[in-house]
DNA sequence: TAAAAATGAGTTGTATACATCTCATAGGGA
DNA sequence: TCCCTATGAGATGTATACAACTCATTTTTA
């Protein structure tokens, strides 16, 4: 964590041209984007096991790193808190939950049944720049036989921001991007060194069928190739957590 | 408002029962029953459009009213900005959300497609209270020919913890709990005074119909009710927006 | 000796003053 | 008269001191 954060660093640029009549609303000062530039940065800690599950986060010292006081780093906890990544306790102290398999289970569930939903009504159309970004990481993952934990993390989640700009619906493309990353989580922790070229293999096959899938503009396909690599992932995990217990 | 919040009420006690290893980090402490109180009273007044859409809170007001400071209020905003429900910038105000047709289609969609999955995994099992307060509500609302909209309310509310409490994924139960009060709104927001009976019409063979497959533990059946009853609002909603555009 | 009570360190929750931002309005110049 | 600018009220965001809570350790007491 060297460079802390720039403010410049664009951050989700909304689409100004839907909705212009309440876009005046929308707040776009540097204040939510240094709340979400540490969101961010505390959510990825968490899902790649950086800040281990149940371990405690010691609020004074990363309000310290960010340079920010406890009020606004609370204010994170509290999305964190709602989003099932931490707990939070007077007088205890705030923890990364625990990953527990019926909860888990329920996450990827729930997010494997909002997949199959995302080309469900009139999906964004793909722009090329999309889908030039897509055949660049095509070919990174295919050339890449060995890729690093955070490597991972970086292709997995621009697969998953593809396929979010198909999704039409903002509260569709929100609940399914928080199940995102509460089910990575899981798949970070039960797969740890063992299955990372299981891993990769299967994040392979998704952008390439995804972009196949996407050069003849076949949306819903995309919703059913995610659909069914989390079902996969899901019967994986089953097999290991029944040899956990 | 007489009556400010008392403590003793309880707020969602959590079942104990179900794991207990984790159960010692659950934060039951005053402050949570503080925060549950003043975040549920407030969304009560935005989905009874006691506040209106579009239109200010005066939040020292309300701090005032509540006897509690910003701080802590500024929390519950938070929340109900993430569900949707309050708009927030910097050096303007916290506004209450507009209502606007192509949203609340998609919220009312995502609730449809949430609540066919009531009785997918495991669905708990109905105890006999449950059952009873079912029967009760049915008997209510058949008599109760010209109900009040806060009446309706709290009868569609009952209803829904009623199939809430049928959920056995904490996560579903929470999402679809979520889409509840947005969609909720909206029917407020359109039906007003015009057609109110036709809510409660509704509400009525809702809880019939739930009522009769409660009787026959069926609960999948249960999903499906709630699904079609939602299209049919839907529906009848549509009309009502394409004849305000 | 053992159990009960008190103490204190450490953490989260709250209150409050201040910083920062936005918008409406008043004032001045062309 | 019109337009540009400045100013100030009022709102949200932040920093910080303090209150309240939990738990481990120590002290007291039977």
């Amino acid at each position: 964590m060297q460079e802390k954060y720039h403010l410049s660093n664009k951050v989700d640029t909304i689409n100004a041209d839907d909705e212009i009549s309440e876009s005046f609303l929308i707040d776009t000062s540097p204040w939510r984007s240094r709340f979400d530039f540490v969101y961010r940065e505390i959510r990825r800690r968490i899902v790649l096991l950086d800040y281990l599950p149940e371990s405690k986060l010691d609020i004074k010292n990363i309000s310290e790193e960010f340079k920010i006081s406890r009020t606004p780093i609370r204010s994170v906890m509290q999305r964190l808190e709602r989003e099932g990544l931490v707990m939070t306790k007077h007088g205890v102290g705030t923890i990364v939950t625990g990953i527990i398999p019926s909860q888990s289970r329920d996450a990827i569930q729930l997010r494997l049944h909002l997949a199959t939903l995302i080309g469900e009504a009139d999906p964004k159309p793909i722009d090329s720049i999309s889908l030039e970004g897509l055949e660049l990481l095509n070919k990174r993952t295919l050339n890449n036989n060995n890729m690093s934990q955070s490597e991972l993390y970086k292709c997995y989640e621009q697969l998953h921001e593809f396929k979010c700009k198909l999704i039409s619906s903002d509260l569709l493309r929100e609940t399914y991007d928080q199940m995102y990353y509460r089910t990575v989580r899981v798949w970070f922790f039960y797969m740890k060194q063992l299955t990372l070229a299981e891993l990769s293999e299967s994040i392979k096959t998704d952008v390439s069928q995804t972009l196949n899938a996407a050069k003849r503009d076949d949306i819903r396909a995309i919703g059913f190739i995610t659909r069914n690599a989390i079902s996969a992932m899901l019967h994986r995990l089953n097999l290991l957590m029944m040899a956990e217990e």
